[in-house]
DNA sequence: CGCTAAATTTATCGATGATAAAGTCATCTA
DNA sequence: TAGATGACTTTATCATCGATAAATTTAGCG
């Protein structure tokens, strides 16, 4: 069997959805290629190299808003960015931490300094811009990673959860209303506090 | 030689900034504790056990402002409970991802329960008042999980990006501005973006 | 002293990431 | 067309790791 790297990548999606990260070994893929293990060292130096690549199409794949579609307000760009990075992450089983392990590689330049632009374009100060749009990519990063966490144990996890609240009466009515809109609704509320701050920003520096 | 979890968790905390939570084998943490490597697993059940007690233990040395001090504007609370969560993070090395892989467990339910009384007190609704905090809190891991990241190869990382930036001036001017401050200023901004974004929800929500 | 429970050690597993060295196979060239 | 070259895979093998079982030691107590 003859393999390349976009169907080691390819397979190596599919584990993972499959098994998890922490179950994703180099093996696991090979098997899966019907290939022998160390078949993948020829085209991926190690595996953190293939779990940087696997980073890169998890993006390329489902980070479809990058970039702002013509005529778009800015704060529907910054939010839809968001959405869609989220989703991008949440496309794949532990596809927050694969990402949250690769190192910063400057391929997507090009889209940065278009969201830049854009929001300059806005109005804000490039510095500004910059922050905002890092703020909301650690923001995204941190709600994926907490909403992916492994559910562990079989029967508690909630109830454990629910039992330990009655002693609380304000968290128990802030996690009712939290689980009435689950992970995506929280999510929206705090991706609407840094846009509404951006917006703050935005009048405050002219 | 005799230990305890104290112990244990004290050594386990001294060799993770040594040598990182990936190489922070039960061998090594037992070595400096001058004990065999399945000695740990009387006290603990797995490594997974014994690194939700290191997150425990740096929130509790370095977290010291999950509550408010009497009298504070809750915009203050709100910043300096983030700095103490970030700062808490970054003592030790990979904190954040130490942090990240643990189960959300209930033990400081009761912090949390004064968290939102102290900002329902301050006119926000329970849930916008949890919103917030939960936000916050995501935010602050996104953000420390990306300071730690690891410098990986030697010489580049930081030249590497500036070649690469030269191509897009306002990248390179974004850029600029955010290596004058480095990860704590551009931390803060986007603290500020949430906190501004919190005072707006709370004129709005009345 | 001797019993019991707590705590540690010895021995050992299976799995994993990785490397070296040998083997295969197609393609190009003399 | 013979043979060399380079791309790619396989076989064999390591060291390391988390974990378990069973034997052994240690501490506390009657």
């Amino acid at each position: 069997m003859k393999v390349d790297r976009a169907r080691i990548v390819a397979t190596a999606l599919d584990v993972l959805n499959e098994v998890g990260v922490d179950a994703l070994s180099t093996r696991a893929i090979a098997q899966r290629l019907g290939v022998r293990q160390p078949a993948l060292y020829w085209h991926f130096a190690n595996r953190r190299a293939l779990l940087d690549a696997l980073n890169l199409e998890i993006l390329a794949r489902g980070h479809t808003r990058s970039q702002p579609v013509p005529g778009e307000a800015w704060q529907v760009f910054l939010r839809e960015n968001g959405r869609s990075f989220r989703r991008a992450l949440l496309a794949y089983r532990d596809g927050a931490r694969v990402h949250a392990g690769t190192e910063a590689d400057p391929q997507n330049l090009e889209d940065v300094e278009a969201q830049i632009a854009f929001l300059v374009a806005a109005g804000f100060p490039v510095g500004r811009a910059m922050e905002v749009l890092v703020a909301i990519s650690r923001y995204v990063v941190g709600c994926v990673l907490e909403e992916q966490a492994e559910p562990l144990d079989g029967e508690s996890e909630a109830e454990v959860l629910d039992d330990a609240v009655q002693a609380y009466p304000l968290l128990a009515q802030a996690l009712a209303s939290y689980r009435q809109g689950g992970y995506g609704a929280m999510f929206e509320r705090g991706l609407d506090l840094l846009v509404s701050g951006a917006e703050v920003s935005l009048v405050t520096a002219g």
